[in-house]
RNA sequence: GUUCUCGUAGCUCAGCUGGAUAGAGCAAUCGCCUUCUAAGCGAUCGGUCGCAAGUUCGAAUCUUGUCGAGAACACCA
């Protein structure tokens, strides 16, 4: 909508000779008007001008308009340098167009976009800790693609590092035949054989060597691999589809490895490795460094490989077979020097070149205490005992929702968990509150979808028969309801560029908290203007296109009863 | 120790590239169901944006300092 008060206002900017300070800005005072024009002041600076003169200039412009009626309800000007401006009914109602053709989403954007979110851990279960990447990753996901980008996702999966070897350590320890390896058995030794590594240097050695021999092609071990993979894949597919995630390719650390012997004699080749303490590593301090930054380690003393090297093969591998724009890690936070190190090694070897690679880092999910989650018996939470906690205290809130079906108690308990989450910056580290993930009033993925069902209701037992959202506007809800509708795209755009999915969280929200205004005051029902009332039905079911393409982009569905 | 991130209402969080009187939800108090789902709508209460300087017409937002919390810092991922 702005662009289009833009449109209009281009003439007036440019005869002034003020091209270039053209912006019109969404309101920050909605009591006194819709849009707002801040740009006297900078025009003030470049002019030597005071900003009341300007501003009372381009008003007075603006009034001479030729249709300035069919634009503007008003157009101020306030003092020290703000203009504000109501559009007029009409204009909102010319513009309906723009909200009817694809809600009004621009596809301004075509890039590729490479997203890297999973990065489950095929040693042990799901657990608290993977639930943001893989909720904000393919949110951000179905963002770009409704931008009109391109999207390859991978799981990423962590398979191919100590503690696969320390697994693989235990099986033979305990005696297990590879077919007798179950889901049961990992979950249950992985936490034992770490926290054992932890104390014991001798096993954390044999573990180690375990780690090589695997990654050197040990026929035994790669058995053992294959079936700790197979056994955790199947589980991890299962709890991903929970949760309505997706990936493209199901690849691990262990498929970079083929491309392991071209990257060294790429990194080689530009004299970039050197030797230190036994290991191969390099150097990534740049001159105006004003921080230490310590070297990536390529290649092991032992020779093994690490995380970071699989990740720079990771790199030429998608460069040589897909060659993004872009390629996103959805990763923790904390992870953010390792990938300092790894994109650096990208920069100065060129096997990055032309694409852009961006550590998309969210914050850790912590307890009440401040501190990382844990159960009150001190475990990490699993990720299938979060969605039971959550369901049961769905079910608690109320008598009925036991009569709810299973596919609606799933759809619920995702939309919990989901706007709980979402709704928060992903930079930030954020409280882990049960009970406040399980309410189900106000600010809530439950207050999204009861909205939506209350609009269905009317729309099933009143059919829209067009688009037409009529030419007059009857009250301030319905003018709300509207100019909000406008919003969208710009939403959509802030979080492309943020990359960060809660500026759609907040803006349905906001968009549900106006349609059920709208609801508690307007009753169709019992409406005798046949013109009035099929427009508020056709605004009905247009706020509910908004309010599921929002909700997708948030993975959360809508029930077919609450 | 060095570096990074964060500090906004009792609690949990928004605050878009510096704009006008800092916003939500929860909690608390109150009002609204013979009428499309009250998991709702409306109202009240609640703030020296950690603190102190600086930049400027204007700072929660930018800079510096300081206090507090968290995280990372060479062969784990």
């Amino acid at each position: 909508m702005e662009f289009k008060i833009e449109e209009i206002l281009e003439c007036i900017y440019e005869s002034l000779g003020y091209k270039g300070y053209n912006i019109v800005s969404p309101s920050s005072r909605v009591e006194l008007c819709d849009y707002q024009i801040n740009t006297c002041f900078s025009i003030s600076k470049s002019f030597h001008i005071s900003p009341t003169v300007i501003g009372e200039k381009i008003v007075n412009e603006i009034k001479l308009l030729d249709n300035f009626n069919d634009y503007f309800k008003s157009v101020e000007f306030f003092a020290p340098g703000f203009i504000n401006i109501t559009v007029s009914d009409k204009f909102i109602c010319d513009n309906n167009m723009l909200l009817i053709n694809d809600l009004g989403i621009s596809k301004n954007n075509s890039q590729k976009y490479f997203l890297d979110y999973g990065g489950a851990n095929v040693a042990k279960p799901l657990h608290i800790g993977h639930i943001r990447p893989a909720i904000i990753g393919e949110s951000l996901k179905r963002i770009l693609k409704l931008k009109g980008n391109t999207t390859i996702s991978d799981v990423h999966l962590g398979d191919y590092g100590l503690q696969i070897g320390e697994v693989i350590f235990s099986c033979i320890r305990d005696k297990k035949q590879v077919e007798d390896i179950t889901l049961e058995y990992l979950s249950i030794v992985y936490p034992l054989i770490s926290a054992e590594c932890k104390d014991n240097e001798e096993t954390l050695n044999v573990c180690k060597n375990i780690t090589l021999e695997l990654q050197l092609g040990n026929q035994k071990y790669q058995e053992y691999f294959k079936k700790i993979c197979d056994v955790s894949i199947k589980d991890i597919k299962e709890i991903y589809d929970y949760l309505g995630v997706s990936f493209d390719l199901w690849l691990g650390e262990s498929d970079s490895y083929d491309v392991i012997p071209e990257l060294i004699s790429i990194l080689e080749g530009k004299g970039l490795v050197s030797l230190s303490e036994g290991a191969k590593v390099i150097n990534i301090k740049k001159l105006s460094d004003t921080k230490e930054y310590p070297p990536l380690i390529l290649q092991k003393s032992d020779n093994a490989y690490l995380y970071a090297t699989t990740d720079l093969a990771c790199v030429l591998d998608r460069k040589n077979k897909y060659n993004p724009d872009y390629i996103l890690y959805v990763v923790d936070a904390r992870q953010s020097l390792h990938f300092e190190q790894v994109f650096r090694v990208c920069e100065m070897s060129g096997i990055s070149k032309s694409t852009s690679l961006e550590h998309i880092a969210f914050g850790t999910i912590n307890g009440l205490d401040g501190k990382p989650f844990k159960t009150r018996s001190g475990e990490t939470l699993k990720l299938r005992e979060l969605f039971s906690l959550v369901r049961e205290e769905f079910i608690s809130k109320r008598e009925e929702n036991k009569n709810l079906s299973e596919k609606d108690l799933d759809i619920i308990v995702n939309s919990i968990i989901k706007f709980a989450d979402l709704q928060n910056n992903r930079e930030k580290n954020y409280i882990f509150d049960i009970s406040k993930f399980s309410d189900v009033s106000g600010k809530t993925g439950p207050y999204i979808e009861y909205t939506a069902l209350r609009i269905r209701k009317i729309l099933n037992e009143n059919k829209p028969i067009n688009d037409n959202l009529g030419s007059f506007i009857e009250n301030k809800y319905e003018r709300d309801l509207r100019i909000k509708l406008f919003e969208f795209d710009k939403v959509l755009n802030n979080a492309v560029e943020e990359r960060s999915p809660h500026f759609i969280a907040e803006y349905v929200y906001n968009l549900c908290n106006l349609v059920n205004s709208f609801y508690e005051n307007n009753r169709i029902s019992t409406l005798e203007d046949e013109v009035l009332k099929s427009s508020w039905i056709n605004l009905l079911a247009l706020c509910y296109k908004y309010i599921e393409v929002s909700l997708e982009l948030l993975l959360i569905d809508i029930p077919s009863k609450m």
